[in-house]
DNA sequence: GGTGGGGCTTGCAACGTTGCAAACGGCGTG
DNA sequence: CACGCCGTTTGCAACGTTGCAAGCCCCACC
């Protein structure tokens, strides 16, 4: 009797079978096999059938993919980082529109995407997740310069694609890194000009999270100077340099920071804001959902937008009928653009840098200052 | 001199260092430095420390993923098979939700979420793909049962739960996958009651696909019968099941396929739908994004909604704004259920199976039959 | 002072695959 | 008839890690 068919152990436990068990099967060398799977024009067509029929008998399904890319250092699938927790993410108009501009790029190529896992609750701790997934390439996506993450992410050694934070020349984010992202001085520039256009001069801004380890709450000069958040510091940056030209203050300008983007945690800051700085006339969110809470809190205050209170959003990303004036910026595009930089890396290129236009789309909820 | 740092190549080519190279850098064996990162305890302090003083000198961040599942079985990552494009599935809201409750339940176990691409335009075709994911666990998301990928993912003979489709029964699917659904022909039959209790007699119904490889059109009875999908195979039966206890005879309920489930397929079905059965005054659609595309051809046509025709969506996934009086399935629920379902049967329990409760949400897109 | 035990560390082997170069055999040509 | 070439197949080794059992050393106890 012949021994026994499959990796058999001493036990007689019956494992999933391999190439060598098909191998002996089919009556050739387990490079064969291998060759039938990877190389099929170079093996004969007689035997190839021969292969294929004992892999069909023993239930074979082609290589196991750990074996696989540990011996050929490659893995088939991108790794995509997002700070917040998977479920979070998936909330997040801006993150979905990113992530279906990935799809679109790695798609065509069959690549899997790999979607990391990374709480915030464990800010600071070590994320193990990220060392273990098995990945061709990395997508960091919005992270905080200073957040551990970016550094067990770089310390991976592979093809990564920073987009839009930390900016480059942040610490730890290497010149091989590729980058994406947009001009945010610019941006911001643009909303508050068009605010200032509009004849406001009491503004307040609903910023970002500055840090990895912020809380909500009024911003004051020495936290903004702080700031470790590349996307919110360049965008409050930009909004100062367009107040000043208009010659209004900075400091008369109220900055309140939400913990995280999302509706609620505008409306509360709005109305933290609205309470410190209770003649403010015009509001520039640095997100989308913050501007709708920003909205909410408007009306729950009984202010009329854009009659008593002007609001821009930024992204984009809500759908078209909220009516938000608010800065576009190319989230899928983005997306596109990062997965094709960190191909092209995988192909040996180098990293690149690109920076994607954006635009004021003037909708509804701006408008002149009222005449006092 | 010693042997060149890291493991070296005869060509002197510098690779990644491994567990290897840090062991002889810090002077012990690569099992303490397996130790060190899996069993930080049972390692002296003083040589932890050591050995992570080399590790980081030499830039070893941790064990290569591929070589640690090759050895210990496990990726630390959960596959999800869509059947379309990945950017097709970010846009479509039941997947976005489905996603998030897997993320609800993998992300507490600091699971990856491998999101396998697997074409539309590839179905007949073999995918690779599939078999190459590193994962421990397979989730198949609404497969047809005839869809090749339903072969090549029960293939790899990983633990796996199907949601949705193919139905348990359906052909190739084994007894030892898992399941979670709804009870299809129930909802659908509370879905074409509502309607029959509004009066509505003359009523048309908006399919989704019936097989892998059909196209939009008519649907007669014979393909109702050969329908390889167990989704709307089901809701059709149970909207016929409705119909006839209402003494509706089924061969006068037009009922049309949509290619895709999104507003632009929808209309078109509508209007072809329309055009057949002009006096249809009531709609039941097996998506909302399909009753969606319905209430917009009936703007197109000049009827009003539900002044002229009652429309009857399913999923719950549009934002409640919307209006659409549809059929509610807890669908982050279900890839919360779904993912439990398979950690489960990671920990080597039997694959179990789960039918989650749906139930009838009237808004504003029915209302009783005009008078004529 | 000898012996037993316990806590640390290590050697070995195997996880399953694939690239490479060598071996093989058949056929056409000189 | 012999030689050489080409198309196929094969043997070998290594990818980097980790579980296990054995070995080591030191301390405590008798």
């Amino acid at each position: 009797m012949d021994a026994a068919i499959g990796t058999g152990d001493a036990d007689g436990v019956r494992r999933r079978p391999g190439v060598v068990a098909v191998a002996r099967a089919a009556g050739v060398s387990p490079s064969t096999v291998s060759n039938v799977y990877n190389r099929p024009h170079v093996v004969t067509a007689q035997l190839r059938e021969r292969v294929l029929r004992a892999a069909s008998e023993l239930g074979y399904a082609g290589a196991d993919p750990a074996a696989r890319s540990l011996r050929s250092g490659r893995t088939g699938a991108l790794g995509v980082v997002l700070r917040e927790r998977l479920a979070y993410s998936f909330d997040d108009p801006a993150a979905v529109c990113f992530l279906q501009g990935v799809s679109d790029a790695a798609d065509p190529q069959q690549l899997a995407l790999v979607i990391v896992p990374a709480y915030p609750e464990q800010a600071g701790a070590f994320s193990p997740a990220i060392g273990r997934a098995a990945v061709d390439g990395l997508l960091l996506y919005s992270l905080v310069a200073d957040d551990p993450l970016v550094e067990a992410s770089l310390g991976r050694r592979l093809p990564t694609v920073v987009i839009d934070s930390p900016a480059p020349g942040d610490l730890g984010v290497t010149e091989r890194c590729g980058f994406v992202g947009i001009d945010e001085r610019a941006a911001a520039g643009a909303a508050v000009t068009h605010l200032v256009e509009l004849g406001h001069r009491r503004l307040g801004v609903l910023s970002l999270r500055l840090s990895a380890d912020a809380h909500a709450g009024a911003v004051d000069a020495a936290s903004q100077a702080a700031a470790t958040a590349s996307v919110p510091r360049g965008r409050l940056e930009g909004a100062r340099r367009a107040a000043e030209a208009a010659g209004i203050g900075w400091s008369s300008v109220a900055v309140e920071q939400c913990q995280i983007s999302d509706v609620e945690s505008g409306r509360a800051a709005t109305h933290a804001l609205l309470d410190r700085a209770p003649g403010t006339t015009a509001i520039f969110a640095l997100s989308d959902p913050i501007a709708l809470g920003a909205r909410r809190a408007a009306a729950e205050r009984g202010l009329s937008v854009p009659g008593d209170l002007s609001i821009v959003g930024f992204d984009d990303s809500a759908p078209e009928a909220d009516g938000l004036t608010t800065i576009h910026q190319p989230l899928r595009e983005k997306g596109r653009a990062a997965t094709e930089a960190l191909l092209r890396m995988l192909a040996g290129e180098e990293g690149s840098r690109t920076v994607l236009p954006t635009r004021l789309v003037v909708r509804g909820s701006t408008a002149p200052l009222a005449a006092a």
